[in-house]
DNA sequence: GCCTCGTGTGTACGGTTGTTCACATCTTGT
DNA sequence: ACAAGATGTGAACAACCGTACACACGAGGC
């Protein structure tokens, strides 16, 4: 019915449709001799590309100050190059998309920690390395863990509930490492995971402090890194003197 | 070229514009004798009501689930039973609304550090007493709570900084006690203010635990209580070992 | 060759949004 | 009583949004 309304139409017509035309800003790569039909060449990419650049994208928004929970399907596609229908052949809608992140996620994290496994070796530098090296990660993934610092207190439940699950995951991995470096050994196993957990988010809250600063303020980076690992010094003593019941 | 691509249409005009109608739901309290000229009659309100009105329906849809940074100002004003236009008698925009709630924020927190002076009269009972305070007060102002959550890794940076800075101030005014109550002394001054940042910074994580489950969850509620407690029992234990070079 | 899939594209519809304008109404100071 | 100012209201506009549909391609198996 209101597919077809060109031209007399009889219907409802008499509404001035400046067609929608999604601002497809100064890109338009149209190959020149294969339109047909008023129809541009479809681009060629490689499976999946288009489903990689929305992820990019929308963390490039966040990365740019935008929250996740405002972005929208348009926003992504137009700031991916990709036209808005194009999003739903890959997700269902955004917050299925956030979840996607959440997964990824989990892959940068645990990159985190095999580098810390294998840069920490003795345990006296133990708190200053670790900490160097998650500020590093920090730095050079800075869109994604903005996205995990927003998602903490976000709209998503399942959102919020999967980045709290690599927190804790995260946790019980840091646990593991200790025991095998043979520190905290007269704590119990619940214990230690407590005083894990405590680390853990000490480390994330940390986050939305390097978050909050421009990444070249060297001077201030610096002092986050002396103010986290204080505090994660303070952290270990209390563990050391602390007797499990 | 493509823009007025329809039937005869000689300028831009014709165009059905159904009555934007702002969905006044139910609510329309039109005193009937008082309509002149299809204008009804305006509702008397005590000065600053609708302020008040517009802070507390965007904490209602925060509390809803909604973040913050999501809130439209039609939605806002629609929650509150408002007309759209009156927004901007009172705020320039949304972000403004959110500055003004942080500093409303102030208030609570001032509240609920005057009752835990009232009531911690000794220290053996400190923190389970802190920590059941704390709780009581985040489970009586939930939404208020859960928008300082989202603020913390909000959009805004001055939402952001102003609860960084009620933070600060907390966790200042939390030492002053400590100093009051002869705890610590050991401790230099500025060691003691960084052992309370700590403690401060672990119990606002512990607020987004409380916010995730559901307020009537007693069982999962006395979980976070008990784990809260001994994060901070741990820190203490840091603090009272802890040597001030 | 053909047919089917997965994916990219153009167009369209109906709805919502932020913001402006002119006007109505209430309150307060004089 | 009346002017001034603060506050509430209704209509309007242009822009943008999510989503639906039909079509266009390329790659793969048969």
């Amino acid at each position: 019915m209101y597919t077809q309304g060109f031209g007399v139409s009889t219907g409802d017509l008499s509404r001035i449709t400046r067609f929608d035309s999604y601002d497809r800003s100064v890109h338009s790569r149209d190959h020149p001799e294969r339109v047909r039909k008023g129809m541009t060449t479809q681009k060629r990419r490689r499976p999946g590309e288009t489903r990689d650049m929305l992820m990019e994208a929308a963390l490039t928004l966040v990365g740019r100050g935008r929250h996740f929970a405002s972005l929208g399907i348009r926003e992504v596609t137009r700031q991916a190059e990709v036209v808005p229908t194009s999003f739903y052949r890959h997700f269902r809608n955004m917050d299925d998309l956030g979840l996607t992140l959440v997964d990824e996620l989990g892959v940068v994290l645990r990159g985190m920690m095999r580098e810390a496994r294998a840069n920490v070796l003795h345990a006296d530098k133990l708190m200053d390395e670790s900490v160097a090296i998650f500020v590093n990660h920090v730095q050079s993934n800075r869109n994604f863990f903005t996205f995990m610092a927003q998602g903490l207190a976000g709209e998503s439940q399942a959102i919020q509930q999967g980045i709290r699950n690599e927190m804790q995951f995260f946790a019980s991995e840091l646990a593991n490492d200790l025991r095998n470096l043979r520190l905290l050994t007269h704590l119990s196993d619940e214990d230690l995971d407590m005083a894990c957990e405590l680390v853990v988010r000490t480390v994330a809250f940390s986050l939305t402090d390097i978050l909050s600063i421009s990444p070249e303020d060297e001077e201030e980076l610096t002092r986050i890194r002396r103010q986290t690992t204080r505090f994660l010094r303070m952290i270990f003593i209390g563990a050391d003197h602390w007797q499990s019941s």
